[in-house]
DNA sequence: GCGCTGATCGAACGATCGTGCTTTTGTTGC
DNA sequence: GCAACAAAAGCACGATCGTTCGATCAGCGC
């Protein structure tokens, strides 16, 4: 079972890269065969069908993912200090040498493709996905209420919703609009969600 | 001239329909063909390209955002009430019974396809268009400040900003999962984003 | 040595892609 | 009502799409 496999990650390194940049839509079984030196058929014979090619890729990812952001992040001591490494983490999981993805976060372009897409195996696995993630951020913020490190009134899903919120509008910022303020303006937002959860919310005037 | 722009416009409108779920990359003029009843040359004629027929795609969509949210919000006084304005009606633009986008915004779904693209006439277009949305979302910001609405300390690149994460999360929210608290979690980060500028931005602990 | 199994390849399929031509149809000005 | 012109259709092209099928090739137990 040692080339087969071997053979099959590096196909799907190479798809979660060229999927980077045209999204999951634009992964074609050509392409992808000439960049990996393979022909058609003999690449195509590791993924049944193209829907299943897209999703181990999404899978392959996920696990890069968990890898590169959650796992380290994790081991940092919960509370505020977990929170900034899962933070300073995702906003460049995809850099990095060993993954590298030219196209940016793989998930955005993803959630753009599938957020109309009629139900299928695809798209509910990538929604599980992103939920799980969500979830995730918001466990690890109630842990930072534990600690006594945030406001025990804090509603931690909608942290976790705004969270995402500024991790999207960096990745509009530094890839589409390639503004060089983008991880500034990304941190300044952090902080202030971090400084919001710390204090009780101020009573509007 | 009449014939001509008047096809042209209900092409424009069926193919900004289909690229709001299948995106620009996802528009073919085949389907654009069928779903119009004409044939394809007959189509094809009116755009001398695929990639014109896009650029007329987001053009058209822009003139369809500033005649639903851009320009209604302006009538508005200036200030915190036309920033509401805006607001709401950014919201839910890609409804509305004239227009009734079944993929949502299609500015977001631009994004995601552009932001990786070479530079072109297309990326070009679409990326001054995001820019000089947010450049009036800033401004009309400041005018919140000159009115005496919001703290001058403020900084209304960072606003705008800010603003277009909420949306995007909202989009995701709503688009992908589903949440059915989309709309209440954007309104409450919304509410937060105004009362943070309302008051001068309190010291850390 | 032989035969089996999994990996890979080459060739081909029907469909659809964007894009040219030429021809027919419709509209409009005089 | 007819010439002039714009709009639409018809048809075909090379390319590429996902997919299938049969052949080849390696490694490995026996």
């Amino acid at each position: 079972m040692g080339k087969g496999d071997e053979t099959r990650q590096v196909v799907l390194g190479q798809a979660l890269r060229t999927a980077s940049t045209l999204g999951l839509r634009g992964l074609t079984i050509g392409a992808l065969a000439e960049q990996t030196s393979m022909s058609k058929s003999g690449l195509f014979a590791h993924f049944k069908s193209k829907e299943q090619l897209q999703c181990a890729v999404i899978e392959y990812a996920s696990e890069r993912f968990v890898e590169r952001v959650l796992r380290p992040a994790l081991r940092e001591p919960r509370g505020e200090r977990r929170l900034r490494a899962l933070f300073d983490r995702w906003l460049d999981w995809d850099g990095g040498a060993d993954l590298a993805l030219p196209g940016g976060c793989v998930f955005i372009s993803a959630s753009a493709e599938l957020d109309d897409e009629a139900d299928g195996v695809l798209r509910d696995r990538f929604v599980r996905n992103q939920r799980d993630w969500l979830d995730t951020l918001a466990s690890v913020f109630r842990s930072g209420i534990t600690e006594g490190h945030f406001d025990a009134d804090s509603d931690s899903e909608q942290f976790a919703h705004d969270l995402y919120g500024v991790m999207l509008a960096y990745h509009h910022a530094t890839r589409l609009l390639r503004d060089p303020h983008a991880e500034q303006r990304a941190r300044v937002a952090f902080e202030r969600l971090l400084s919001l959860a710390r204090r009780p919310t101020p009573v509007p005037v």
